[in-house]
DNA sequence: TTTTTATCCTACAATTCCTATAGGGTAATT
DNA sequence: AATTACCCTATAGGAATTGTAGGATAAAAA
């Protein structure tokens, strides 16, 4: 299941991408567009600039800008940032690898080939579509 | 992810379907050789039970035992029964919808369309896999 | 320089979900 | 009758999720 954080995040990136120019936009602005809690939305768009998806700027007329062209970024990489591994299980990820505690071997686990199967799909989707593709209509 | 529940269960049905004959199995014997807690196994096998995919018998001798040929199980309805939806959004399950409490417009909502891609993409594959097909080796 | 605006940052609180465990009840076999 | 093994409910502990509180910091405006 995809949690809030990453949904939340994600709209909100691409409503600061749908903007027209890439001057900042307050953190309330997007809140009540996109009916997030302030508070959550802001630690939201705090990790995401730590990150270098996004720029900010203090004081009046301040907000959040993105910091990449929308066409560049691939849903992969939000993924990660906000949501952590892709797979369905650690024993299957690239980038969050963890062992099974129950299992001897991997290569003869039913489920470990299943759902590395799952994984390629996914991350074949999330490669292929940047932040861009998210913003018609 | 994939909870334990599910993964758990899933060994268990694959050890099941392994067996050469339709016996009984006791709990205790599946909890040890797939190295998972028999309490916790017992409730696992308790609603896979439940929901027709095993049956059991009591008293000495007893256990589990599928009640279908593994052949014909779908890791859909496998899925569906021990991890709820395949879906990564409520707003996009097939079986387990929900609407969003944010989002007015389905239609337009980006992580919306995104998220039925990958459902679809993920169910293709736990439709066209059997528990038949994770017994190999 | 003071006030206002809006992000920055840490801590933590409420809730939910996951992962079991406890403990006895029930039925079948020996 | 005793043993075996599933049946069932309740619940406990922990982790993760989903926020909130409250002030610090920096920039702009008055």
């Amino acid at each position: 299941m995809l949690s809030k954080k990453t949904k939340y995040g994600i709209k909100a990136l691409i409503y600061l991408a749908k903007q027209e120019s890439r001057t900042p936009v307050a953190i309330a602005v997007i809140s009540m567009s996109e009916n997030i809690s302030l508070k959550f939305l802001e630690s939201i768009l705090l990790t995401l600039r730590k990150n270098g998806f996004l720029g900010s700027k203090k004081g009046k007329g301040g907000g959040y800008y993105l910091m990449q062209d929308p066409k560049e970024i691939k849903m992969t990489s939000i993924m990660r940032v906000l949501e952590g591994p892709i797979s369905m299980v650690p024993c299957v990820s690239l980038n969050f690898y963890e062992k099974c505690d129950d299992c001897p071997d991997e290569n003869t686990c039913g489920v470990h080939r299943l759902m590395e199967e799952v994984r390629d799909n996914t991350l074949a989707i999330f490669k292929n579509r940047r932040l861009s593709d998210l913003c018609n209509s």
